[in-house]
DNA sequence: CTGAAAGCGCTTACAG
DNA sequence: CTGAAAGCGCTTACAG
């Protein structure tokens, strides 16, 4: 049997309400009375009950997070973030993954009811836009980039995808490559089609007409990014590509495969680009150019807005937007001469004893 | 204010009792009332206040799943594993993540008391073993592949780490690269120390003296393998490795990237393989060799551990334990000639529109 | 400064 | 088959 405050109180000699009011710090108790009760309270190794307290003050001091079931460092990056940033304000974080093809967000979403103050959701496949519109209202929602303008009186930290697209692909056209073409990323996913807008708006800007056979399909698996390399080479010798962007890493790293399988020398014959940066992009051989994206803050962001507005107590009467900009990181796969402006990256964060890199390879970083 | 019980009985014009009946199945009620209190829980939209559930029932229905803040695939497939197998038992997901080095798990673990039936938890570090040995015993706990033999009545998913890292390494002595070195990971974590008694078994079945020299420090970071290359090309040439046993695929990559930096060839010059199978580790040039690790299985068979031991009621009396054998995937990093037994791994998983790959590069399996 | 009591929203014997 | 009532373990006005 757990240790309940009563015991707590029959063991001090004093009523439950006092124990409370010690161990929450409301009210006024004597110095002496404070002092036995923590006194008993650790001997008894006392820890109040969560759902009678959830239920008395109508707050469970959780945060629920629902993801779609992502492969690679996304996930661990966003929980971290938001676990720091949740754990400071003494939060927990309930979490859930559900397939984005079978509607179990719906599903996930409903379990949650009751057993979370607020929702930090990611649904980045343009179909859920609808049932973004209308989310439960018992709690606050924060949206991470979110595929509608907005969703109801939801929160939302967006990323800048078509910003880092572009500047990637604007990098590109200004070193001369043509033609440039596009891996893309999952169908109907939101992030993906802010990536091929951002690679549209910078061949626009550099006068490039476009060229819809130089956009080819990809899911963002590695060998989609194969796949799509095996297909552009297959395009008359003219209209081949002299560059190629990869809506993500993992495209890029099946690219660079797919390219050295064909003969072709990156950068010298084909320059390639990822987007994510992933922590083996510059490890590879090219290294490789990327956009990188600060997953952990974007989890921190969004814990922060959700946070606060559990603060203010009534709900968003207005929806509320962050944005979170990418950095260029020019490596040596999209053909740059080396040497532009070199800066270290961020320290790395530690886990399993990782410690800051020895030797990262030179980049310039925008 | 959110609906009640109590709003579903007036409206439906029974007791409080009646509906609760309803709801959960439990005692009979007749047709017509039951569809007629379903009717109205529907049309209210009423949910039942999970506090109060758990209050009354003490059972939380909620799993506490506690991870150090590793990088890499290993959270993300751990969790869908997890919440796949909670799920089907309409069980949630209570996690935390926290810094092996900071003292932070028991504060974690702490927190947890009251809001789970149930813990799964992963500290790999070897010195988390005393803390492993009196672990609270509200509740039902299951260890993944914990540095200690046993952990009070704790249950276990292990990990033969050894049998698999003994594997790769058996390999390559079979191909007859020698000397053959490994790169460790990191310091005091039970995984890294596994891997090196695996390697070391396999070289000593293999009549080879084992040399210190030639296990160099890694902390299974990328730029720590860059770093371990470094160090072993500094080594006089006599004993300098033919073959590289990197503790995790991570530090193979930073290692394939040093070793091309030094301008030798993989695998004629230098064999290399590491650990995990990460999916971009067939992309690699060459593809990777490595050991793989079901991460996701694993999450799922503690799962169902935490699940059995919750449905006996009892807490388990005797330790349990069970094993996860990784497979041996014989790429062309290794300087395995190709076109041993080929099998086509089992297909990905779904994400993000990830479909099965449509290019696996051909591999042998064991 | 302290205690008795009400009440959060459910579930579950106990009666009928 | 159905209802009245007790009670899960807390917090918080309300009195004193």
């Amino acid at each position: 049997m757990r240790i309940t405050i009563r015991e707590v109180a029959r063991e001090a000699g004093v009523s439950v309400a006092t124990v409370s009011r010690v161990l929450n710090r409301s009210g006024p108790v004597s110095e002496e009375t404070s002092r036995r009760i923590r006194e008993v309270a650790k001997r008894l190794r006392f820890t109040p009950n969560e759902a009678a307290r959830s239920l008395i003050r109508s707050r469970t001091h959780t945060l629920g997070v629902l993801l779609p079931d992502l492969h690679g460092e996304f996930f661990s990056e966003v929980i971290r973030g938001i676990d720091q940033r949740a754990r400071q304000d003494g939060f927990h974080l309930l979490v859930s993954c559900f397939h984005a093809d079978r509607g179990e967000m719906a599903a996930a979403l409903n379990a949650m009811r009751g057993r979370v103050d607020g929702l930090i959701l990611m649904a980045p496949d343009v179909d859920a836009a609808p049932s973004l519109a209308d989310l439960p209202s018992d709690f606050v929602t924060v949206l991470l980039n979110p595929p509608t303008k907005r969703g109801g009186n939801a929160l939302a930290v967006r990323v800048d995808n078509v910003g880092g697209a572009r500047a990637m692909v604007r990098h590109l056209v200004e070193l001369g490559h043509r033609p440039i073409a596009m891996i893309l990323g999952a169908e109907r996913n939101h992030d993906a089609e802010e990536r091929r807008r951002g690679y549209r708006a910078a061949l626009r800007e550099g006068g490039i007409a476009i060229d819809e056979a130089l956009e080819v399909a990809g899911d963002f698996s590695e060998s989609s990014g194969y796949a799509a390399v095996e297909q552009l080479l297959a395009l008359p010798a003219s209209r081949r590509p002299r560059a190629i962007f990869a809506a993500n890493d993992a495209m890029a790293v099946g690219a660079l495969s797919a390219l050295r399988d064909a003969g072709l020398r990156v950068p010298e014959d084909v320059a390639l680009a990822g987007f994510d940066d992933i922590p083996i992009a510059r490890y590879l051989t090219p290294p490789l150019s990327s956009v990188h994206v600060a997953i952990d803050e974007l989890g921190r962001r969004a814990t922060e807005l959700a946070l606060r507005a559990l603060e203010r107590g009534s709900p968003p009467t207005k929806p509320r937007e962050e944005v979170l900009r990418p950095t260029l990181v020019v490596r040596s796969s999209c053909g740059a001469g080396q040497g532009r402006r070199v800066r270290e990256p961020r320290a790395t964060r530690s886990t399993r004893g990782r410690k800051p890199r020895a030797h990262p390879p030179q980049e310039a970083r925008t």
